[in-house]
DNA sequence: CTTTTGGGCGCG
DNA sequence: AAAGCGCGCCCAAAAG
């Protein structure tokens, strides 16, 4: 198998070259093994280089971008990839993730073979027209260094030992063009509905407020003038979020936090949602960034189908809805991070209850308490859930006490201290786990999660940055590792799924959101149940990964 | 006028 | 001394 080098430049006339719906590819540069440099311009059909494409190892920079391309125009799969962008960001260690200025190729072209790529001008490729012999040089430029930086790159991948985790980023790339070409279907009947209902509430909220405050000349959206007026009527809050606005006892502030909900479901969500309903596919496809976070989990944008209300607004996610005849999977992992704290720290209460099918938090709740788990109730258990959960974060007593407190749940600062104390008391592995992987990461300024993602910290200058890198050092290795599972599935998951037809169409951190035909429903029920497990298992040895699937209508909470 | 920053909040 | 990890998006206010 030889490699190739490719890259596309596509019409970008109506001001949107970047969309893959609206725009045309106008060239398709491919630097062959033969180190002939091959340009197809305005290319009818690629059936010619098709099974070139398909069956080689494609080297590229950002190649989410030319895949979904070939793709969508042309129904050219590349399943072999090796994408510069996606190594570089695994290479620094997740310090890359989410930046801007460090990992385009022409910064990759300075970092590897010291050359200034020229910012020449938009060379405004328009499809139909053919090339100026400056278009052509343009075009092959980019190509031109590739060898070079995939050269360094696999060297340096393999002195780090990071071979493992390239290999399932470049896997997971196919999934994420499936994924972003996929889209979701939108109920914008019942959305409307939905928008009615809170623009109601906010109304009536609005109301109040305004009778309350004796006035109508405030900005409820704007905290400086919403903190003065909640001081002139004596309530001393130091800020308007609703964590602080919970601590006080008045009737504006029910009315004040209704508000604030509802601007904020009107604002972000509701509002904004149909704007991105594609009029090519009427489907709602956003942009998903593979390494978007340091952990190495995917961020999105434009809409970020990530952040969608499940708790504020329960109904919400069944707007998402499949399109008629078809049934949407949703599937995600169980208490994923908790099994991988278990894992990691081998703690043998916690490896138990999960071998065991015992409720972890009750567990939890009967050792803080110092109760029998039989007799534990509703709160204890609550109580239990946020210090289990905190704990992966690397929370302290008086961050617990200020937590509990948003829960309606009072305790004193030494009571947190309590419980934080008696947590550790009963999972002594959990705490020296904790305490040695947090002093390691400020240490060596880097650390691996157990399937050997790098995760590196800059260089902290204050007490400040030590501290945070003392929580992410305990909260990134779970975090990461999860992030690999994920990865692994989606990777497999698109080998098996994506050739018949079904339709992948979200992903949120331990969760997998796949859209098919009724008829299909059952089998890739299963075989997103098996695969997500079979990828926990990899990690998970000493208790099982279990994922959760429902068949629905709609998108499931 | 546009861009950046800060407070705030949605999700896992 | 600081006080919970990772993200993206909203608006208002400040800065350029």
């Amino acid at each position: 198998m030889s490699p190739l080098y490719l890259d596309i430049e596509t019409d970008n006339s109506n001001g949107n070259g970047l969309d893959v719906f609206s725009s045309k590819i106008v060239t398709i540069q491919i630097l062959l093994p033969s180190g002939e440099t091959e340009i197809l311009e305005n290319p009818k059909s690629l059936d010619k280089v098709k099974p070139l494409l398909e069956n080689n190892l494609v080297i590229g920079h950002n190649l989410k971008f030319d895949a979904k391309f070939l793709k969508y125009h042309f129904g050219v799969t590349l399943y072999n990839i090796y994408d510069t962008y996606l190594a570089e960001i695994v290479l620094s260690g997740g310090l890359y993730a989410g930046k801007r200025g460090v990992t385009g190729l022409s910064d990759l072209v300075f970092r590897y073979c010291g050359q200034r790529m020229s910012k020449e001008e938009q060379q405004g490729f328009r499809y139909g027209v053919p090339l100026t012999p400056e278009q052509k040089q343009y075009a092959a430029n980019d190509l031109k260094y590739l060898p070079e930086i995939f050269k360094q790159q696999q060297a340096k991948i393999k002195l780090l030992g990071l071979e493992g985790v390239i290999n399932t980023e470049m896997k997971a790339l196919p999934a994420v063009v499936w994924l972003e070409l996929s889209g979701m279907n939108v109920d914008l009947e019942r959305l409307n509905e939905i928008r009615k209902e809170i623009k109601l509430r906010k109304c009536e909220a609005e109301q109040s407020l305004y009778e309350i405050l004796g006035t109508n000349k405030i900005n409820l959206n704007s905290p400086r003038q919403l903190k003065q007026e909640l001081n002139r009527l004596g309530i001393p809050v130091e800020s308007t979020k609703a964590e602080e606005l919970a601590k006080f006892d008045h009737p504006i502030i029910k009315e004040l936090i209704e508000y604030k909900e509802a601007e904020k479901l009107l604002n972000t969500f509701v509002g904004k949602l149909p704007n991105f309903i594609n009029t090519k596919t009427g489907r709602v496809h956003a942009d998903f960034f593979q390494i978007g976070a340091k952990s190495g989990r995917l961020s999105c944008t434009k809409p970020n189908l990530q952040q969608q209300p499940s708790r504020t607004l329960p109904e919400w996610r069944t707007i998402f809805k499949a399109s008629s005849g078809n049934k949407i999977i949703t599937a995600d992992y169980s208490q994923i991070e908790l099994r991988i704290l278990a894992q990691m720290s081998q703690d043998k209460e916690y490896v138990q209850a999960y071998n065991e099918g015992t409720d972890l938090h009750a567990l939890t709740a009967s050792k803080i308490f110092h109760k029998p788990i039989t007799d534990i109730d509703k709160k204890d258990r609550s109580v239990a859930k946020t210090v289990n959960f905190g704990i992966v974060y690397g929370m302290w007593t008086y961050g617990l006490q200020k937590k509990l407190q948003a829960a309606g749940i009072e305790v004193t600062e030494n009571e947190a201290e309590c419980i934080i104390s008696e947590f550790y008391e009963a999972y002594p592995s959990v705490s020296s786990y904790l305490r040695d992987i947090s002093k390691q990461g400020l240490k060596n300024l880097e650390l691996r999660n157990n399937a050997g993602r790098l995760i590196k910290f800059e260089k902290p200058e204050d007490d400040k940055a030590r501290s945070s890198i003392k929580r992410e050092s305990k909260n990134l290795p779970i975090q990461s590792l999860c992030a690999d599972m994920v990865k692994i599935a989606m990777g497999n998951i698109f080998l098996k799924l994506e050739p018949k037809g079904v339709k992948f169409i979200n992903t949120v951190h331990d969760e997998l959101v796949l859209e098919c035909t009724e008829a299909q429903a059952d089998e890739v029920k299963e075989i997103v149940k098996t695969e997500m497990e079979k990828a926990g298992a990899l990690f998970l040895i000493d208790l099982p990964c279990v994922a959760e699937i429902t068949v629905s209508d709609t998108w499931e909470k």
